[in-house]
DNA sequence: CCAGATAGACAAGCTACCTGTCGAACTCTA
DNA sequence: TAGAGTTCGACAGGTAGCTTGTCTATCTGG
């Protein structure tokens, strides 16, 4: 039970300020998600996950490689390896041997790879706009805006995640 | 891939504020527990991961049976079994069968699965401070009221989760 | 008193990771 | 320019935390 997926809810415990928060930004994440991930499905890319999306962002941003993907994502180079395969087969990446080292095995974003990741950048939009009709655009700037000064820190040092 | 564990950090990739928002939301989850985790692991409670925390508050607060607690934490009874098991082998709960009803056994918190929760709390609510400390207690304050409010539905109806 | 519901155990399978090992390909250095 | 060391990706095998399906024992309502 390394990962929660779902909280004690419905009945009334005192909680302690410090994991209601905890409980609450993981609720957010999934809520987000959970909502991209259906939408998604609905609109030609089911069986995309959470994960892919921003697996696939790596890959675009520069981490064409499986070692290099798995670097940037702080997993090893086998999970990286699996997690392109199933990319792959989904049609998001296409893989080939680089001309100037046999040993690479270069990652390209697909252009419906593209389009996936286009789609579920605006469905998180979405969802992040009705969140600003709910409480108003200036106040969730600011809670992003605090979210990203507390979390900071890990931006520099992502092994600090092990 | 379902689950996040690390972020492509460390490169200047334009992502949308949707994909940010989520993005900063689960490793705000993250910097909590794996602080949390660590501090338990050397005062006396290594082995604990974020989940076990969650599920024993779930225990405690009145899922004593694991059909009810997997109800709780919406996975199935199976799953809570296997959680129940790793809780009572770390010594946090005592499983006994039910005078009344030979197909419960029921479970109760031990005294040293109180002594991890209690610390457990007071370590996320020390987290807590020091973020309060950083952008202002009635700022955090403010976050987490807004948190709560965009998640609420979610706290009636914990099957959407799936 | 029996039909149906419920509790928990067991088996098997899945996903997303891990470590360890390997051959092939590249780079650095003596 | 040969050999040493590094790096790449693949493969094998293992683990955690879930899942579904099935089973028996036990309880409960008409």
């Amino acid at each position: 039970m390394s990962t929660i997926r779902a909280i004690p809810y419905g009945f009334p415990v005192p909680r302690s300020p410090g994991v209601e928060l905890a409980l609450l930004l993981l609720d957010g994440f999934h809520s987000m998600t959970d909502q991209v991930h259906a939408e998604l499905a609905d609109r030609g890319h089911p069986g995309v996950r959470a994960g892919h999306e921003f697996t696939l962002r790596a890959i675009d941003a520069g981490a064409d490689t499986a070692s290099e993907l798995g670097r940037r994502l702080s997993v090893t180079k086998q999970a990286a390896a699996q997690a392109i395969a199933v990319l792959e087969q989904l049609g998001y990446v296409h893989r080939e041997t680089d001309p100037g080292d046999a040993r690479l095995k270069r990652l390209r974003v697909t252009p419906r790879g593209h389009e996936m990741m286009t789609l579920g950048a605006a469905l998180f939009d979405e969802i992040r706009d009705r969140w600003a009709a709910q409480i108003g655009a200036k106040e969730l700037d600011t809670v992003q805006a605090h979210l990203a000064r507390l979390t900071a820190h890990r931006s520099r040092t992502a092994d600090d995640l092990l």
